[in-house]
DNA sequence: ACCCATCTGTCAGCTAGCCGACAATGCTTA
DNA sequence: TAAGCATTGTCGGCTAGCTGACAGATGGGT
């Protein structure tokens, strides 16, 4: 299937992203011929925890939070997705229903890759299953690497990865971003840490010189001070 | 390859599991037809984090220790790995290093299917890499699953949960085990809580009679009364 | 230009769970 | 049988990080 006049321009956007750069260029053209465009305005729920399989997203512009929220009303949440990542793939593979909630933070635009249309694909070209599966062993690294640090690591080192980790687009961006858009209390939900604690822990971080902090956002002033503080004080 | 002699008795073990007893009974000969079996000793090593890919395992008996020790000396147990279970996959995606130590828990019979043969059997049926894929989501969900839990559960809970999960091999028996070998130092550093902590804890579920505590082990007396206490109390 | 929602900054008090210590118990091997 | 090691049981003090509360700053919408 051709490439839609209206998604080929943000070819260029996905291939900031290490995943889709280096995939087969057939396996580009496949997935962006059978994708569409998908608007979400701030706070639309793209799926929810428990609802069935519905494709594969990409990023485009805005970023999606994903994450739960627990009986009791805490919410856990799990990561902000931004452009140009790819997300919604553990479905894909066992067919079982999505294991968190997704909302849009802001307005949002998003490829989605619908699952039968993609089911498809993968039924000629079954060598892709592998490509695909990448996105699932890069997640699960990741996933490893906050188990361990939240039993490891106190609360300070952890803020410190996890700015590196955004700032880095956890791996796919080679090159860091200085300015990370984030609310305090989203960092905080990431980390599993009290908004006032995330604070204090900035606030110390931006006395030493290493972040300047802004309203809605952080700035990374000093980025191998923040790798120092990311190791632990022995 | 045909399936050697010395493995075939194993197979029936194997189908025990449940991610090996859906496979396409060509990909279960092709994998027993590709593997050999390794005999490990007591704490004896089977790869260490940063190691290249080696192939993927499975466990016939004894068990494996699957965690990291941070550079202050604290250790993070990710699971104990036993019979039936499969492991070692994410390298054979991806072709990195090792995410985790791995050492055998007591004596152990490894089945082990080498990282070259297995890429050259996927390169002739790459449907196949499908299959080995949901091997990664399921541990991703659990992945997920057990960080969630880290940062809205308290410790009681928490517990209680990874007994149960631990009784139906996470997931993958369908009926749970009464009797759980397992030191409780073990059991805390999967939880992260202290070894301290988890006695007090399990030795109140023992006091409500929802569990016996033996040396070096947990019997799982009232499994609904502990599924009750796997809720967070309203 | 104002209003109101959202976000940041900060404090005091609390508590879950950590840590060190040590005794008691149970397995194992000689 | 005894030594020796691993594991369990328990206590008291400590502290990192939580909770609730509130004031001030910021910025978007009308």
């Amino acid at each position: 299937m051709p490439i839609s006049p209206e998604i080929s321009p943000y070819r260029a956007q996905l291939e900031n992203g290490q995943w889709f750069r280096l995939l087969p260029g057939e396996l580009q053209e496949q997935l962006l011929g059978a994708a569409r465009l998908l608007r979400l305005s701030s706070g639309q729920r793209l799926f929810r925890r428990g609802d069935p399989p519905c494709g594969l997203y990409a990023v485009l512009s805005g970023s999606m939070r994903v994450g739960a929220v627990s009986r009791q009303g805490k919410e856990a949440l799990l990561t902000l997705v931004e452009a140009p990542y790819w997300f919604g793939e553990i479905s894909l593979f066992d067919g079982l229903p999505r294991t968190h909630d997704a909302y849009a933070e802001g307005p949002c635009l998003l490829l989605q890759v619908p699952q039968a249309a993609l089911l498809t694909l993968l039924q000629q070209q079954p060598q892709y299953w592998r490509e695909l599966a990448l996105l699932m062993s890069q997640k699960l690294r990741l996933a490893f690497v906050a188990l361990e640090e939240m039993s490891l690591l106190p609360a300070a080192p952890r803020l410190a990865r996890r700015l590196l980790q955004i700032a880095e687009g956890y791996g796919e961006q080679p090159e860091p971003r200085r300015v990370i858009q984030l609310a305090q209390e989203q960092l905080a939900l990431m980390l599993a840490i009290s908004r006032q604690t995330t604070n204090q822990i900035l606030k110390d971080l931006e006395a030493q010189g290493i972040l300047r902090l802004a309203y809605g956002g952080i700035e990374i002033i000093d980025l191998p001070r923040l790798r120092e503080q990311a190791r632990v004080a022995d």
